[in-house]
DNA sequence: GCGGACTGCTTACCT
DNA sequence: ACAGGTAAGCAGTCCGCG
């Protein structure tokens, strides 16, 4: 559906025509209508459950802008003659690295391309200096226009959207008003916009989950998309309305059979199509059903093979309901979530979703979050029955939808949320990684203050480099401070930390790219610490400001009310969505900061935020000892008091308040923990018996299984230690797991999986050019084999006698297992814990070998 | 020709 | 295309060794 309105000039006030029919949308997305020059907002329609476009009403028009007068701009031939060329004018911007107004010319064009996004030719390279040329024009008109991706819209047939103001519930802003006392009027408005923001209800949204399979006769090659020379062989389409259809081509030879198979809670037969133009058409059809779409690597596979194949099959591109980009496909009407582009983004795997899967394949992440796998053991499509096509491309869909909507559809909340507080459209969150979300959120603020977007080199070259070295060679500045552990064994340890020490520093000392080493001269004496560096006395810094009152709402208000028992079950869901989405801007905020790809790159300000918080970390510890607390242990912003009285803690927690203004908090309560001399590597048994690892070998995801086994047996016996004589009957117990063990291996008990290391190989196994790591070995082997590995392809292999010393898992058999290595695998693992636990491995004179025990 | 000391590469982890 | 710090194992190199 498509709602036109008059051009900007005659159009209605808000509030004036628009009745007959107005309706409450959600903005979801910006998109560029080519052919017609303008930006088209998409709005959901909530209670049609449509997605409704309406073109631009307000004349905007792609622009970049440049300090040359308007009057030589126009002497550039390039320029005035340039066929997409329309006008220039003038600004007012206020320029925050000079901190001084400025005006600057604007040069519009008639579409994005001219401005810039052509190899050759664009007016921003005809320009001797362009500022603002490199933003999205979709992100540019939402910049410009103040548009909210992600709140809702009063959409009519008279006049244009208008926003709805929510106000949010009356508790939210009872407790921000305590918070906000003493704060000035520019913060507390921020923070109050971010609340009727981000508290505004997510509506219920039908979805579709749509996975294909290609008569592809390879089991190892993956059909070239772009190619898409090989017939689609059929599609299962889910959808969370309980609709669901499997679409088959009946092939020469085949007789279609019939059959059922249980999904989505209802019994699906195929339906089959004699011509693949047919089936293609009915698919595409079927999708327009939906205003949401989720695909496992739609964008670089589904989407584009059916939208490839139609074209060869001889429809017209405007035929299918797909638009291609350069790696990416969209819907022209409805929005495709492609999970794996989001699910891949490192923050959202490590802090929405608690690092619960690590290799991002549809099997392995469905088996981590759903415990629901693919269909494995298959053959290729070719060779399949059509029932065993339809198990197979139906579990598919069925785990993409699971995806989508397990724990009441949290990943389309999340999604939801990121696009409210980045301002960018739903498809460019999900393809985007958590710089371009900060990114925008900032020339967001710059935009709406009449602020100047800086020039990446402009602040490079006029906030220099750093003046530490860090420990780590190739690293740029020096990062956070690492105690060396007490090693042994501590009983009753609180540990503190610092809430969100890093944005909290850049909160509190008002750090950002323009106020730190500011132009005025006054601020110089301002130093950061004994650092040369200094911070301006003057301005409130833009990132200080925004990231500060990030940070104020999720400490103060999302987190506490996600658990707060007195709300409803569905209030304190959104609040904890909120929560998750705050939290992933908040731990990227110093990273980008120090991140050379980051429009705002600052190293002086990266390394200002590690200096305070190496200063305030040992100021922490110094205040510890002067109460007379042990410090057991301590890591960048917390620190492990080994039996602390509680007024003790109250003592250093009014300390942090009252010395630097930041909230330090008890994190955990362990019985005891147990360190060796390893820093980042610990067991800490909480009271209730369940073991928190740290770093230890036993954990990591590459050590083989039947070692983790035994590893997790060992915690098992710790967790039930409650004293110190507890400990002796722990030792002997863990020395016949250790035994044990050994029996086993020696006696080939282990299946050869469980014997298996499990290795990432980040790259393609010619990019490694210095050394060959194992994996990397056995990647080549399986690639003579026919095998077709990728960047990401998690290897299995085992160790095993005669000059390689190791294989691929699938081609060996017990008697070529390296028993010896295995040992030296135990040995080390277990000695981890052992060591601080004073059981002594391999002391001379008491004899006490591992190999002693078996 | 081989082994030990060393450095560098790679992965996986912690905050 | 967020940062730096740490542990571990292996690859590769150098050097001594009559």
């Amino acid at each position: 559906m498509r709602l036109d309105y008059p051009d900007s000039k005659e159009r209605p006030m808000e509030g004036e025509g628009g009745e007959g029919g107005a309706k409450e949308l959600v903005l979801v997305s910006v998109a560029y209508d080519g052919p017609q020059r303008k930006a088209v907002l998409k709005f959901f329609d909530p209670s049609a459950q449509k997605i409704v476009l309406v073109p631009d009403y307000t004349g905007h028009e792609p622009y970049c802008l440049t300090d040359l007068p308007p009057e030589e701009v126009l002497k550039i031939g390039g320029i005035v003659n340039h066929p997409g060329f329309s006008k220039v004018e003038t600004v007012k911007k206020h320029d925050p690295l000079a901190d001084r107004d400025v005006l600057m010319t604007v040069v519009f064009a008639k579409d994005p391309l001219s401005i810039g996004g052509r190899p050759s030719g664009c007016i921003r390279d005809l320009l001797p200096r362009a500022w603002e040329a490199n933003i999205r024009y979709e992100l540019n008109y939402i910049y410009d226009t103040g548009l909210q991706p992600g709140s809702a819209y009063e959409v009519g047939a008279g006049s244009p959207p208008s926003r709805k103001v929510f106000s949010p519930p009356a508790e939210l802003l009872d407790r921000m008003r305590e918070k906000l006392r003493g704060k000035d009027a520019e913060y507390v408005e921020a923070v109050k916009s971010w609340i009727e923001l981000l508290s505004q209800p997510i509506p219920e949204v039908k979805m579709a989950a749509l996975d294909i399979e290609v008569l592809s006769s390879s089991r190892t090659r993956i059909p070239d998309p772009s190619e898409a020379d090989e017939a689609v062989a059929s599609a299962a389409i889910l959808g969370t309305d309980g609709r669901s259809r499997f679409l088959l081509l009946n092939r020469p030879g085949m007789e279609p059979e019939e059959f059922f198979v249980e999904k989505n809670g209802s019994k699906i037969e195929p339906e089959y199509f004699e011509d693949e133009a047919g089936l293609l058409g009915a698919i595409f059809e079927e999708l327009e059903r939906y205003p949401f779409l989720v695909t496992f690597n739609g964008d670089n596979f589904d989407l584009v093979y059916l939208h490839n194949r139609a074209k060869r099959l001889g429809m017209r591109a405007e035929e299918t309901p797909i638009t291609l980009g350069r790696d990416y496909a969209d819907l022209k009407e409805g929005i495709h979530i492609d999970l794996y582009k989001f699910l891949f983004n490192r923050s959202v795997q490590i802090y929405a979703f608690n690092n619960a899967y690590k290799e991002v394949t549809l099997d392995a992440v469905g088996e981590a979050l759903l415990g629901l796998g693919k269909v494995k053991g298959v053959k290729p499509i070719p060779e399949m029955s059509y029932r065993e096509i339809a198990e197979y491309c139906l579990r598919d869909a069925e785990i993409t939808l699971g995806l989508a909507t397990m724990y009441d559809k949290l990943l389309l909340k999340l999604v939801i949320m990121l696009t409210r507080i980045s301002r960018m459209p739903v498809e460019e969150v999900v393809r985007h990684s958590v710089s371009a979300w900060i990114r925008s959120l900032f020339i967001y603020d710059h935009r709406a203050r009449g602020y100047l977007v800086p020039r990446p080199e402009d602040i490079q070259s006029l906030k220099g480099g750093t003046v530490t070295r860090a420990i780590i060679k190739g690293k740029k500045y020096l990062g956070a401070i690492v105690l060396e552990p007490v090693s042994g064994v501590h009983f009753n340890v609180v540990v503190m930390d610092f809430a969100s020490l890093y944005p909290s520093v850049i909160m509190t000392n008002n750090l950002s790219y323009e106020t730190v080493r500011c132009p005025h001269q006054e601020c110089r004496s301002n130093r950061i610490l004994s650092s040369p560096h200094w911070v301006c006395t003057k301005r409130r810094g833009i990132t200080s400001l925004v990231i500060g009152s990030l940070r104020d709402l999720r400490v103060n208000l999302y987190s506490p009310m996600s658990k707060n028992p007195s709300l409803p079950e569905n209030e304190r869901k959104l609040y904890d969505v909120v929560q998750r989405a705050l939290k992933v801007f908040l731990n990227a905020s110093y990273g980008v900061m120090g991140a050379e790809a980051f429009s705002f790159y600052c190293p002086p300000l990266a390394e200002s935020v590690t200096m305070l918080g190496r200063q305030i970390l040992s100021d922490l510890i110094d205040e510890a000892k002067r109460l007379g607390i042990t410090v057991v242990y301590g890591d960048t912003d917390s620190v492990f008091l080994k039996n602390p009285r509680p007024e003790k803690i109250e003592l250093l927690k009014e300390w942090a308040v009252k010395r630097y203004g930041i909230d330090l908090t008890v994190d955990k309560n362990y019985r005891y923990v147990v360190f060796s001399q390893r820093k980042k590597n610990y067991v800490g048994v909480l009271e209730d018996g369940s073991a928190d690892v740290k770093g230890l070998v036993g954990k990591k995801s590459s050590t083989p299984n039947f070692v983790k086994n035994a590893f997790f047996d060992l915690l098992r016996i710790l967790g039930e230690v409650k004293d110190e004589e507890g400990f002796e009957r722990a030792k002997i117990e863990i020395k016949d797991l250790a035994s044990e063990a050994v029996r086993k291996l020696k006696s080939g008990e282990y299946k050869l999986e469980d014997l298996a290391f499990n290795v990432m190989m980040s790259r393609s196994t010619e990019a490694y050019t210095k050394t060959t790591p194992q994996h990397v070995k056995v990647a080549k082997q399986l690639e003579t084999g026919g095998a077709e590995l990728r960047a990401g392809d998690i290897i299995s292999y085992v160790k095993v006698k005669g000059k390689e010393g190791v294989k691929p898992v699938q081609t060996s058999s017990h008697k070529d297992i390296d028993v010896e290595k295995y040992m030296d695998i135990i040995k080390s693992t277990f000695g981890q814990v052992l060591d601080a636990l004073g059981i002594e491995l391999e002391e001379e004179g008491k004899a006490k070998k591992l190999s002693d025990f078996m």
